[in-house]
DNA sequence: TATGCACTTTCCATCCGCTA
DNA sequence: TAGCGGATGGAAAGTGCATA
């Protein structure tokens, strides 16, 4: 399928795409084919009209950069902030989400999955199914990417994707949670909203901190928190174990995570075997690392494993007993 | 049983881009 | 330009488990 090559009113049409487009890729594939081609968004592909728009850069520091990227590059989505799904015709909204290896080898959700600003006085506090909400999110297509600390974010690969469509079987759990917090925005205690309000649905704090980001509240004289719509990590967590992995795959990332099997210089040795025939210098342009710099051949090895820099002190080293200082890369760019 | 460590959860803070 | 919405990063506290 090609870029935007997708039915926007359909949810299938949408799954399909993103299987096909998405998945085990990393955003650096995603620009490459942006870039190559003369449509930059899917309504101009739609009408068949070479797009004549530059692209904007998105700044690699925007905290929102990875989601944003993946609904412009492969969506053909501008960036918004509308109250409205990202794909309205097939009301799916698109939500990019990180998740974690624990050293244990289990999968967690790196963080709640926040769904959209709870305001107060616009928000309906009596019916789930009438919310701005459950307006823009009722189907909700979260897309999985492994989340790895220092890593550039570019390189970052999808590796699974989930419609969320609000189980049957959670719901009268989700519609209790949104009855508790509701009941406390219509008793004015607004102020008092906690994460901890709800099992599975849950509000999350939003804006500056301190007194600097408050806001007034329908029945209650004391400005509250801004608050956002939240699917708490725990729910998120189980999802991730229950109806994303497979059995087999959590056992199998397990097995990668624990894997003792080889010696630590071997796995590294491995690694650094991937890039056998680039130059020293190609491989520090590949990982913008000053070929000039001194100490730019740890700097090197530690971006080649996607690792910290405080790597010295890491659980992996000190179960190796290894310093990086002692890994070199020859002007081959093979390990010696 | 006390202690330390790893993991999990909760909360706070901040940034960036868009819109009115 | 202020406010809003979407997102990430990190600190602190709670919890469970292994070990001495």
């Amino acid at each position: 399928m090609g870029l935007f090559d997708y039915d926007n009113s359909s949810i299938d049409s949408i799954l399909k795409y993103t299987a096909e487009n998405l998945v085990g890729r990393s955003l650096y594939d995603l620009l490459e084919e942006y870039q190559n081609s003369e449509y930059k968004t899917y309504e101009d592909k739609k009408k068949g009209t070479p797009s004549t728009i530059t692209r904007k850069e998105i700044s690699k520091l925007s905290k929102g950069i990875y989601g944003n990227l993946v609904e412009e590059l492969l969506y053909g989505i501008n960036p918004n902030n509308s109250p409205d799904p990202d794909i309205p015709a097939a009301r799916v909204e698109i939500k990019t989400t990180p998740y974690r290896v624990n050293a244990n080898g289990t999968i967690s959700a790196k963080e709640r999955l926040v769904l959209s600003m709870f305001n107060f006085h616009e928000e309906n506090l009596d019916d789930f199914y009438q919310t701005h909400l459950w307006h823009k999110c009722q189907n909700i297509l979260l897309l999985f990417y492994k989340y790895q600390k220092t890593r550039d974010i570019l390189n970052n690969i999808t590796d699974k994707f989930f419609l969320f469509d609000w189980p049957e079987e959670d719901m009268p759990t989700i519609l209790e949670d949104y009855k508790r917090i509701t009941q406390k925005v219509l008793e004015g205690r607004a102020h008092e909203l906690s994460e901890s309000d709800g099992m599975y649905l849950s509000t999350c704090r939003k804006g500056a901190g301190k007194d600097k980001d408050r806001t007034t509240q329908p029945y209650g004289p004391e400005l509250a928190n801004r608050r956002a719509w939240s699917l708490k990590s725990s729910y998120m967590t189980t999802l991730l174990r229950t109806k994303v992995f497979s059995q087999e795959e959590q056992e199998s990332i397990a097995r990668a995570a624990q894997d003792t099997s080889k010696p630590f210089t071997q796995i590294i040795e491995e690694k650094l075997l991937q890039y056998r025939g680039q130059s020293e210098k190609e491989l520090c342009k590949k990982f913008d690392v000053n070929f000039n710099a001194k100490g730019r051949n740890s700097t090197l090895v530690r971006k080649i494993l996607g690792l910290s820099s405080d790597i010295d002190s890491t659980a992996e080293f000190k179960k190796a007993n290894m310093n990086i200082r002692a890994i070199r890369v020859d002007k081959n760019g093979l390990p010696k």
